[in-house]
DNA sequence: TTGAAAGCGCTAACAA
DNA sequence: TTGTTAGCGCTTTCAA
């Protein structure tokens, strides 16, 4: 079965030098139209944009890419295996689209290094990069930065021209050991995200809110880690001996290994120990899981993202970096049990 | 503070003009050596490799898309809420580098339709588009397929000139239930994927399995789909009256949720009860969910799409599109208990 | 083996 | 308001 494309029948794709001629204008004219500019006429308008519609003409992004100094294009690496940051990477195209920029994706995995996903984003014309999580070391992210404004999400770089676009992660966990405390939660422990980005961030305000609330005697931290298995491992210890009242783990995840592990040993949540996350992932939002967690707001903080990078293109002050994160209460955290 | 890179001070980047400059060559013929092609001799190679190395060049691929016939860029459109399109991606990025491709990603969300995905795609210059799970109707598939050679990954549509890769579900649905069978279980009912892709192939396949082991009578379906919520209904459902021997699922995510249901029903897994999944996802790997599935092998299926796109792109027809799944047992499956 | 010339499809100065 | 003229950085004939 040959097909139309086949060898030598290609049929050249609508340009705009197709849509100029048909419309009896000049290139340049058909461009102003297409790109919205102003210095064409009503009628021309119209015209041009009927007939484009017609051809069915779609601009080419290379060429355009190639020629315009400003492309409007916004990188974005990340994390494949990371559903977080796929919920922000939805977030940042409607983010983006809203303000105007289109957007180029580059994933991030074990075979594939956050230079290389970078390299491959500033090689394509982007003229801002948003990296999720960022791995690279400092100097790396800012000789990327010497080249293109870059924002960090999530992770509280200190590199040089680097715009960190974050929550208030001392905050959230405050928030999420207040919570515990107004529930008359006393014993609560910290499963850490170990070397995790943040996880010291995190480990350092849960200390400081339990020193706050009186608790400070109490303050029990074990290392867990970013991943199921970590918090299985984390709260198999914390059980080893007498139990806490309460955990707040690093993330959503390590919150559900804390949750099997809690639940393997026979304790009732949110009966007999509460649990909190981090994240508010969809994870935590499914109905057999429930988990009370802190929402970072994917959605506000792409939009943050996006208008920080497009502030620092208008060599403007970004604004907003650092978002106030909101305590999600669900099902996971209850009343503390009767004391002895 | 002032960047560099701020207004006017660009440095510009280093063009092959450059690095031909400095070598002392013309800009044609280090395109050739840049490229790897044939036509230029080993000394010049040598020596304008190290130039562009000095420099610190890196081909902009803007102008070498647009200029290019064939830009060697494969197309990849994919969910980003889903995990194992993660997977899959991660793979193709491997395979498609060991192919000499370039990769472009194009991500499908809620609030961005796949027909939006595929067409950024084609303006940018793809060769081919792997599309994972495509959810477009066939003449819109069969549109594209008209433009460029499209693969479908994991959907089994029909649609002219589409070309699909996937591995035999009906083979890996039979391995599942083969070794249900095996371990002594005889009423072992399926909760399918609704309306997901590939759920009726899977039912079919489910049901002569059972005919094929003498079991046709103890045959039953239960409606589900294709996350933890719709698992958990189903099982609910299945659990309503006296339980089945073993439950295979449509996929991993829904035997999570089944998994869920069941423990929560009081009956132990495997002891009273064994699931199976499908999809051999990151998810069923977990230390504490140790889920027996069947497994697409994520890696493989990359390679024949990458595989298959290379080969049209040839005008050869492709094969090897029809991958063999593997059973993988881990310890959700074990002998059925004693019966009455 | 090398180089000169001609564009890929588009945008951006400028002139009319 | 419109059209003309130059390229963006690269690849690709074609001739030397």
């Amino acid at each position: 079965m040959e097909r139309e494309r086949s060898a030598g029948t290609t049929p050249r794709r609508t340009t705009l030098a197709d849509v100029a001629a048909a419309a009896g204008v000049s290139r340049a004219l058909a461009s102003i139209v297409m790109r919205g500019a102003e210095g064409a006429g009503q009628a021309t308008r119209q015209r041009v944009l009927e007939v484009a519609r017609e051809l069915g003409y779609r601009p080419d992004s290379r060429a355009r890419l190639l020629r315009s100094s400003r492309t409007r294009l916004l990188g974005v690496t990340f994390t494949v295996s990371e559903p977080f940051h796929g919920e922000i990477v939805e977030s940042i195209y409607a983010a983006a689209e809203a303000a105007g920029f289109e957007v180029a994706l580059s994933a991030v995995g074990e075979r594939r290094p956050e230079s290389r996903a970078v390299e491959s984003l500033l090689d394509a014309g982007i003229e801002a990069a948003l990296m999720i999580s960022p791995s690279s070391a400092s100097v790396e992210l800012a000789a990327y930065a010497h080249r293109v404004p870059v924002v960090s999400l999530l992770s509280p770089v200190a590199a040089e021209g680097v715009d960190v676009v974050r929550s208030d992660d001392g905050a959230g966990v405050r928030a999420a050991v207040e919570h515990l405390v107004s529930l008359g939660h006393r014993d609560i422990a910290h499963v850490d995200g170990a070397a995790a980005v943040a996880a010291s961030e995190r480990r350092t305000a849960y200390e400081a809110a339990m020193r706050e609330f009186g608790f400070g005697s109490s303050i029990r931290v074990v290392n867990g880690g970013a991943h199921e298995e970590d918090g299985i491992r984390a709260a198999g210890e914390l059980l080893a001996g007498p139990p806490p009242d309460a955990i707040v783990a690093f993330n959503d995840r390590c919150a559900l290994g804390v949750l099997e592990a809690v639940r393997r040993a026979g304790l009732k949540v949110p009966a007999d120990l509460s649990v909190a996350g981090y994240d508010d992932s969809q994870l935590s939002r499914l109905s057999h899981v429930q988990l009370t967690t802190v929402s970072q707001e994917a959605p506000r903080l792409a939009e943050a993202a996006v208008a920080c990078a497009a502030a620092r293109l208008a060599s403007e002050e970004p604004s907003g970096l650092v978002h106030q994160p909101l305590l999600v209460v669900r099902a996971t955290t209850g009343p503390a049990p009767a004391r002895v």
